[in-house]
RNA sequence: CGGGCUGUAGUGUAAUGGCUAGCACGAGUCCUUUGGGAGGAUUUAGUCCGGGUUCGAGUCCCGGCAGCCCGACCA
């Protein structure tokens, strides 16, 4: 990518009245967008970064035998009747009405919708298990959306469903479940933790929350350091400063965020909507379901909250909206410009032939400070400079992101220096 | 929803109730520059909305709207 055409500017100053790291870097760099509080738009650079997530949401759970659907958003009251939430989900619920006074909601989560799904599609036992997830925005009327991307009234989440004939089946899939998330968290960066935690309003039956260490947490996590035993606060209650109920040792109060949850719904929803199925003695049964959820967008701005230093973000390989920002620093002799140009172009041409990833900063009408600066606010993982300095040793500089190590490569073994 | 703070060009800011709302960045044009946010010339663009007080309101008062923070809330 050219970032002379790149849309969505980096800016000098960092929006005021925010507070929060990842919604001054994110939104200072050109990645997101206030439209409103809780409400954000994603531009070239943070989208990106958003797909590169979602991909690698993708292909974990598509390995755990997700099949990717997308339901929808807008949905009818009567749907939501029928398992008592259209009232029970409470004032987060975004309701409206069509042009006919129809009542409509729009969905902050989709166990409804997908549970309908099922009663339609699952009839017998052998149809089971079955998991299916989608990647959407879910709508909450949060009474205090803040925090940049950790707390939206829009927001968008991997909900991932599974159905199952038993416990034992349900018990074998949410463990494989977890996993895969702390696998998942893992490839973004991050280090995260299972935590036991109360099904809320949702369900009786226990959930897990997953946990990473930040002090941008909205959550208390008690936790041991000694055997990692790890509970959140509302339920381990004032657990904090006595001895772990696992293994004695210590526990610890840490804040932390919670990026993704799981539940076992069991057949709340397959009872109240009617997704039944036949077992092999040929009796009816409620389907027995789990959920599992990963809130993209908080996903962002937890990396972005935990990988930064002062200059700006510090993106993990896996994440980078580019894996190397190339910088061409120009000369006052116009002949030597032309020649570092022309060598910038051509490195840049090699490197996206190869399927390297690039942001090529071609922009010749700021200086190179400026160019530095960006390149740090952006965080890109590595930078190349190429400049009448390397040039004339027919060289790059190398350097990344987050250290301070210069490393001079020969301009024709750059691509291979970076062919995977 | 309670409490606090704040709304001035695209961004960040300044202006005892008083002259034509100033500065920097950005953006446009021209010239000079190019290894850590460069310099000059020139142009562009602003007081959140509605009332009120006053000879006069960016500034004071009332109402609204919006944003941020704390709390409550949060599958």
């Amino acid at each position: 990518m050219l970032q002379s055409k790149l849309f969505g500017k980096t800016q000098r100053e960092y929006p005021k009245d925010e507070v929060s790291t990842n919604a001054r870097f994110l939104i200072r760099a050109g990645f997101i967008d206030k439209l409103s509080a809780g409400v954000y738009s994603y531009l070239p650079l943070g989208y990106r970064v958003f797909r590169k997530i979602e991909n690698i949401i993708r292909e974990e759970i598509n390995a755990i035998g997700g099949q990717e659907l997308f339901l929808p958003a807008l949905m009818p009251r009567e749907l939501w009747e029928k398992t008592g939430r259209w009232e029970g989900f409470g004032p987060a619920m975004f309701r409206l009405k069509d042009h006919s006074e129809k009542d409509f909601l729009l969905g902050p989560t989709h166990e409804e919708p997908i549970t309908e799904l099922a009663r339609k599609n699952i009839q017998t036992y052998k149809d089971l298990p079955m998991a299916v997830y989608q990647i959407q925005n879910k709508f909450r009327d949060e009474p205090r959306a803040k925090a940049g991307l950790m707390r939206g009234k829009e927001f968008i989440m991997k909900d991932l469903y599974s159905f199952h004939a038993d416990e034992q089946s349900l018990d074998m899939y949410y463990e494989e479940a977890m996993k895969t998330y702390i696998k998942i968290f893992n490839r973004c960066g991050l280090k995260s933790f299972a935590v036991e935690a109360s099904g809320g309003s949702f369900t009786n039956k226990y959930s897990h929350e997953f946990m990473v260490k930040s002090p941008a947490g909205e959550d208390l996590t008690i936790l041991c350091e000694l055997c990692g035993w790890a509970q959140n606060k509302e339920i381990a209650g004032a657990l904090a400063k006595k001895p772990c109920p696992k293994c004695g040792g210590i526990l610890k109060e840490e804040k932390t965020v919670e990026a993704g949850n799981i539940f076992k719904l069991g057949t709340k929803f397959s009872e109240a909507l009617g997704a039944y199925f036949t077992d092999a003695l040929g009796q009816r049964k409620p389907i027995i379901m789990g959920c599992y959820g990963i809130g993209l967008s908080r996903l962002m701005g937890t990396v972005v909250e935990i990988f930064h230093d002062e200059k700006g973000m510090i993106w993990p390989e896996s994440i980078a909206p580019y894996q190397i920002h190339l910088i061409r620093i120009d000369h006052a002799d116009e002949k030597k410009s032309k020649k570092i140009k022309i060598a910038a172009d051509k490195l840049y041409n090699e490197l996206i032939k190869k399927g390297i990833e690039v942001l090529y900063d071609d922009r010749n009408d700021c200086s190179a400070g400026e160019k530095f600066a960006d390149s740090d606010l952006i965080g890109i993982p590595v930078r190349i400079v190429l400049s009448d300095k390397t040039l004339a040793k027919k060289e790059v500089e190398l350097k990344r992101r987050g250290s301070n190590d210069l490393q001079f490569v020969k301009i024709k073994d750059v691509v291979r220096f970076f062919k995977k």
